[in-house]
DNA sequence: TTAATTATTGCGACTCTATTGCAATAATAC
DNA sequence: GTATTATTGCAATAGAGTCGCAATAATTAA
């Protein structure tokens, strides 16, 4: 299955250059401005994932967000053992970089790493 | 808003202690089998959280789970900087021990931790 | 440059999770 | 027992995400 380059694909890929964070299904959609098909936009995104262009984070309000990652470009050792802070004011989902590493019980095999901070970012805390 | 002790509470509260582990909706609709409304499970849990007898986290599958925690019974300081482990295969998700710190940039404050880890369990993987 | 192949798109329909309005019910307090 | 009002059940609703299918268009080979 190759990958084609189309106009849709390289909106979401420029739009989330652009953004520098995480955005969601419907900040793209918005973003897009309507020339891109909902379910189009989910499937360029599900795609960027399998790839490893982009990473997905389900925050604790349910949904997912996606960002792309300087650190998804070494394909080794992919993993995104970072957490991620949504402001509840202003809703922007960002990456931080701390690594963490978590010990699990003994068998356990970790597969996806998701973790999500909520609360008050920078900007709408001086408000 | 007093609370009142009534069947289907009792029953929800019951149900999670059983389990021992979290719980998603529709497994307590499932366990309590249909002695109770879809809905009322779905304000109950949510008063739980309200009055910290339950703590919800939101899984890498955009669903919500329950779970009593023991700690939850200080009320002071009540925080849950604990991950979960969800296996991708039998689909339980249990509370792991270990607490996590996270620094987060300056001015940022932190109201909610939600730390997911997907794969195998060692049930599942031994099989 | 054209023709063939097939990945991708757009649309609509659909699933699933979660919430809400409202009238009826029942737990508590007097 | 009666009054108050939290809680319930039902149905309707909202939102996130997926899927089938026919139409479109990016790639490849001729």
């Amino acid at each position: 299955m190759k990958r084609r380059n189309t106009p849709s694909k390289t909106a979401v890929l420029s739009a989330l250059e652009r953004a520098n964070t995480a955005l969601s299904h419907d900040k793209l959609l918005d973003t897009l401005a309507g020339s891109v098909d909902r379910a189009t936009i989910y499937r360029i995104l599900n795609r960027f994932c399998e790839d490893g262009i982009a990473h997905r984070i389900v925050a604790d309000d349910g949904k997912q967000y996606f960002a792309l990652c300087e650190d998804c470009s070494h394909q080794e050792e992919h993993s995104h053992n970072h957490f991620h802070f949504r402001c509840l004011q202003c809703d922007r989902v960002e990456c931080l970089t701390t690594e963490v590493s978590v010990n699990l019980p003994k068998g356990y095999l970790a597969e996806n790493f998701n973790g999500v901070i909520s609360g008050k970012c920078r900007a709408c805390g001086s408000l």
